[in-house]
DNA sequence: CAGATGACCAAAAAGGTTTTTTGGTCATTT
DNA sequence: AAATGACCAAAAAACCTTTTTGGTCATCTG
């Protein structure tokens, strides 16, 4: 069978299960069937190889976003729908929970760095959507990387940091409502 | 002289040069020329004597922030002052900008409670002003804490964390632009 | 003989032990 | 009655030892 394919679906269920810094290269190795040493033909080192399984990662997640999307329904809907669609998978995903975890508990720098990349895919993935509703007029025009920003640092804030400081947990329509009522609505043209 | 007011002093320096964990109690005994056991005749132990310190930092930034609000000026320009305002406090504070710093590379505990106690002041404070503007008309009705924790968050995250995955640091007048075209354009009534 | 392998190595991490520091107390002093 | 600093247990830091780990490369094999 392929080897570098093994491999790699070693590596995604090593790094998903243990985090990057608990994945060892031997681990890998022998879940996949290999000689340590056959990894290092295909990948250059650990942390290629792991970049290698987040961008396979980020590509799924666009994809389960991609599906929320109603085609004839207001942008509203379908931002509030896709972005609750990507902190769900932030929070349910196996790899993208863990690394959340590792970066909060290890602090490892190399997972730092990664989620530092598929957060700019996530907002450079709104952005576009807000140019595409920019384009269609169902939004005033507006600096759409700023917002892409502002509209996810803001998810997050209430959707898994709020519960921190606060004890009752938000519910989803009043999340919807919020920014309904404030962002979304002030993005009106 | 009074010991109290001396210890509280001696404490507020040595908190804001050395942090929460770095701070000891024969340091601050020396600093306040008194000794060690005299401040626990004031304060119950360490963590009370840093509360104290905390919350007179509270008042002190409540008050510099109170202080930008111009009176007849909409609740748009006074939000955006205030704001600024607050997160010029957290970065050019001695005491503010040091347990932001310990929160980040140490971890402190404590720290981490304190600073989510000054967090939740600021919220407060500024879902205050929200109800306020309401009162006025000046904006419509909204779910107020929610709001005041949005924009709060927002701000940070524009000020404070922008940065760190982009490398040009974004104008005063290009976040004050989002925000009236955002958050706060949708709260008119 | 091209591609795979695992013993091997330096470097980093983990583990364990000793030493130092520190928050807090309280008998003594002022 | 209020202040003090020597004192103590516990936590943290420093130190040393052992183990683990990413990466290499001489050797093997299909």
């Amino acid at each position: 069978m392929d080897r570098k394919q093994e491999i790699l679906e070693a590596a995604y269920k090593s790094f998903s299960l243990f985090g990057y810094k608990a994945t060892t290269m031997d681990q890998v190795a022998k879940i996949a069937n290999v000689g340590k040493g056959t990894i290092y033909t295909f990948f250059e080192n650990k942390e290629i190889l792991f970049q290698e399984i987040v961008l396979r990662m980020i590509s799924e997640m666009i994809l389960a976003a991609e599906k929320e999307i109603v085609p004839n329904c207001p942008f509203q809907e379908n931002a509030h729908n896709v972005l609750m669609k990507i902190l769900q998978f932030r929070e349910v995903h196996q790899l993208y929970a863990k690394l959340v975890e590792e970066e909060k508990e290890l602090r490892t720098p190399t997972v730092k760095t990664m989620l530092a990349r598929v957060e700019k895919e996530i907002v450079s993935y709104i952005a576009e959507k807000i140019n595409i509703a920019i384009d269609k007029k169902e939004l005033r025009p507006c600096d759409s990387e700023l917002v892409a920003y502002l509209l996810f640092k803001a998810y997050i804030g209430f959707v898994a940091d709020w519960s921190a400081t606060h004890d009752s947990e938000l519910s989803e329509e009043r999340i919807a409502a919020l920014f309904r009522n404030t962002i979304l609505r002030g993005l009106l043209p």
